[in-house]
DNA sequence: CAAGGGGGTTGCCGAGCGAGCAACAGGGGT
DNA sequence: ACCCCTGTTGCTCGCTCGGCAACCCCCTTG
């Protein structure tokens, strides 16, 4: 078999996803020449090939300051990604989740090899903390990390944490895979995963799967509070998010 | 000057554009032959970029049915999309105009001829009319659509509502361009647009327009609800959401 | 079991497309 | 006037896809 590079599709692919990266985004968008760095290409290939993705109306350029960035459409896009019925179902849960518990929620995803929180509510009075939503956090100090790997065998989850940094994180998280592994098997009892300011000092959180009808993981859901307001109760909070997770599994079950 | 087909990339953007549509996502992702029916190739070729977009992430495939369908890495893509601040300041601003009104506020953009629905808020109490985001509402019948018209010049207007299907709208859609353009300049002169019945029998809106630093219309605050609720009210909310889309203005125009 | 049909992947070859370079056009700075 | 940086366009050769056909696999039908 001949692999094809489709170097063409490549190389436009490899625009969209620097676009899409958070410091595109903060830059209000990258001129040709700072995309052609960033994937290492020809200027003026790049120079063409954002022209196409501007017919096609995946990027937009800023007619002043010259700097292409992704389009809006991109959105009507995300609307339909991965499983949007989750994302149809998921807020009556969460909103009753919140109600519940009375910290922020989130329903998150695997992504690659990182955690993606699609879906965030929070109760209206505190601060908001917008800006979850899309923002990618690692698997290793989460307990949604740990939820949403309880049906992966050891050697994947091992592969997965390959590329983690272990450091950098929070006082509680753990020192290598296999303290990891540890954890992980523990939650997989439990049915529910808990993390001790593993995160971020200060912070706690407790996560559950989401299945589809088949049983597998498709998602989680997830509570995360400051350890002086949840610390204590966190055990409680487990169950109650598994019980809210297994409530969602079954709307989407129920399809 | 020789324009480039740029063919792969073509159909390989198509190929996206096919799998983020609505119908794909009803399916629950679509097959190799199936998209390559859509987008008018031979499979071969679909089934080969298909391979590429796998492995640079932005698909997944269901490994039972074989179907593919986009990855939640839309997500992260598209939360970095369009004005990425927009999505972080609006929030609280459509909280605080839910809080007045006590109906669903939204806030929409301009895509390519339609008007996309990025933010959607509502009262917690009403039912969650849940999918709003992401869907793309015709420019020609909506509040909203008028708002983001603001600074278009009749020409340009006339250009964009080319596409638009003057039938099944409500009973208040305006019948024409022409009309629709009277309709427009009334609303750019009170600074805010209404909708009554346009589209939708027993449906109304009021929408303003949200503008960046410089001036340029950006955006459009939007509030929607049955006529029995806010009909008599319209023009006490249209005034209600003009402020607080002044007030989103100030807000993006202070970075 | 054979036959048929539909979905999906792979091999193959030549024609057409793009990689890379270079030139050029603008726009600031100094 | 000069340089530096960004961005676009012309041009040519070599390489990459386009299109077809064959093939695999699964399911249904007779």
């Amino acid at each position: 078999m001949v692999v094809r590079g489709s170097s063409s599709a490549h190389r436009t692919l490899a625009i969209l996803t620097t676009l899409g990266s958070k410091e595109a985004a903060e830059r209000g968008g990258l001129g040709v020449v700072e995309i052609a760095r960033r994937v290492g290409r020809e200027k003026s290939q790049v120079s063409r090939a954002l022209k196409t993705l501007d017919a096609e109306g995946f990027v937009e350029r800023d007619r002043e300051s010259m700097l292409y960035r992704l389009s809006w459409q991109v959105f009507t896009m995300a609307a339909n990604a991965g499983h949007p019925r989750l994302l149809a179902v998921a807020p009556p849960v969460l909103r009753r989740l919140v109600g519940v518990l009375g910290e922020r929620v989130h329903l998150t995803v695997l992504s690659h090899d990182g955690v993606l929180t699609v879906l965030s509510q929070g109760p209206a009075r505190t601060v908001q903390a917008a800006g979850w939503v899309g923002r990618v956090t690692p698997l290793h100090t989460t307990s949604s990390g740990r939820a949403l790997l309880f049906d992966h065998g050891d050697e994947e989850v091992a592969e997965l944490l390959a590329g983690s940094q272990f450091a950098s994180a929070g006082p509680g998280a753990p020192a290598g895979t296999e303290e990891f592994l540890a954890r992980l098997a523990e939650a997989r009892t439990a049915g529910y995963a808990l993390a001790r300011e593993e995160f971020e000092a200060g912070l706690v959180g407790a996560a559950a799967p989401v299945r589809d009808f088949r049983g597998q993981v498709m998602a989680a859901l997830n509570v995360s509070a400051p350890a002086n307001r949840m610390g204590r109760d966190l055990d409680a909070a487990g169950r109650v998010v598994l019980s809210a997770a297994r409530q969602l599994s079954q709307s989407m079950a129920g399809c």
